[in-house]
DNA sequence: CTTCGACCGTGACCCCGGTCACGGGCTCGT
DNA sequence: ACGAGCCCGTGACCGGGGTCACGGTCGAAG
């Protein structure tokens, strides 16, 4: 793994109006966060919106940087990461289309607690502290959206912690694997999933996690067709992902 | 490590009205969750609660259990534990006077998340779903200290993982010490805290804590006098919760 | 005072998994 | 189409830390 030096946002982060399939509105209507708002509502939200484009690879924003924007997702996919001074990188989390990140230190007003890193060309919908709270006063609707995707990612994470202390590697990928095809709803994982990624969000290397799911394959819980996995066999998965003596 | 048997709550579990320094609404008073209250709010808040006392040791809610209820520790303290089928357990968090928990499960109506555990006799105040929703829609405050709540416990899990991927026994124990001073404001830390439960509070055996805790002393970093533990030397801690190569 | 249970200190052992070092296969960009 | 990067597979090595097994101390209960 390279050091990685991190660059200050590269090209690439000047504001761009995206004309896109949809007007900004119509996306912000499909987003869990805004569901609540009217038509008005969302309109005069995207109003106070800015748009950002990131190419693949460019920081999005900095661990320990003040904060004072809520980011949307409208395109391509991003990493909340974790970097050590020896470089080495840990995945807390990946978003895609609709999700957003940064509301954090929009609420207490910290500073970051993670880097935000592009993993495709992404296209983000930015909005401003102020903006923001005005917009959650006037419609309530949102904070409960807020608190319902908080608890989510609290429970996640301490999942993720239980994972980390009570499993062996084998047993964390397999929890991940059932976490990410629940969330696609099918037995099929789609993204592009590269052992290195898979090592960082499990907390291992990339050595362990290629015989690892070597060893799921041979076993036949899981085929993998180009960036593809699929899972054949759940209950066997699940068995694995549970703490046994 | 006894197996533990998880036992239902055992006796100790009745309502008994606790006639103590100060009135239930007193108390709220001093709560985080419910500054921005008003006297009378806070009457009416403590007259929809009722009070539950734990004996030491006794699991105050399970983990899968359908839950509908906030818990105020009122006295004592409670820890938030995951536990394995092999019996060895994490600890996720303490709580002390003036927190709460089960907040989760009322505002995702999902299963509790972990277990509650009394670690020393305490006394609870128990707010039932639908009173608080009502109280939250009545007094959006509420609402937004929840959300600063849950924003500093995602901060805090999310660091936690970092530590356990990042760094090593000593490093995740200095990191645990220094946190806990910091909340408690001195150099000084106070609670009870055994080697046991450091080590299940950041992943590690009991032994191999022993150790690391004795290094320190030896350097001069910290020292420990009876059921005391002084931060003599922050810097040189702080560098040890770093990760370096 | 004695016993009993928690808690701490320490040595011996050993295994999971991190690190290093390669080699070989894809996919791009030019 | 041919390097240049990414990826993935595999072997060798070895070290952090878990586990086991004791013994010692101390406070509380009988």
């Amino acid at each position: 793994m390279p050091p990685a030096v991190l660059p200050r946002p590269p090209a690439g982060s000047r504001s761009i109006p995206s004309h896109l399939t949809t007007t900004t509105a119509d996306f912000l209507s499909t987003v869990p966060l805004f569901t609540g708002l009217n038509r008005e509502e969302l309109n005069s939200l995207a109003e106070l919106t800015r748009e950002r484009s990131h190419p693949r690879g460019s920081v999005i924003l900095f661990e320990n940087d003040p904060g004072d924007s809520l980011f949307v997702v409208r395109s391509g996919r991003v990493k909340v990461v974790l970097i050590g001074e020896d470089g080495r990188e840990v995945i807390l989390g990946m978003l895609g289309v609709g999700q957003h990140f940064g509301e954090l230190a929009l609420i207490d007003e910290q500073p970051r607690s993670a880097h935000v890193i592009a993993m495709e060309d992404a296209n983000l919908i930015v909005l401003r502290r102020e903006d923001f709270r005005k917009k959650v006063e006037s419609a309530p609707s949102i904070a409960w959206s807020l608190l319902l995707e908080l608890s989510k990612r609290l429970r996640r994470a301490d999942d993720k912690i239980g994972g980390l202390v009570l499993l062996d590697v084998p047993g964390r990928i397999a929890r991940l694997l059932l976490d990410l095809s629940e969330e696609s709803g099918t037995d099929q994982i789609e993204k592009s999933l590269t052992h290195q990624t898979i090592a960082q969000m499990i907390g291992a290397s990339r050595e362990t996690v290629s015989r690892a799911m070597k060893e799921f394959q041979e076993a036949g819980w899981i085929s993998v067709e180009r960036r593809r996995i699929s899972l054949a066999n759940r209950k066997a998965l699940e068995q694995r992902a549970q703490v046994r003596e």
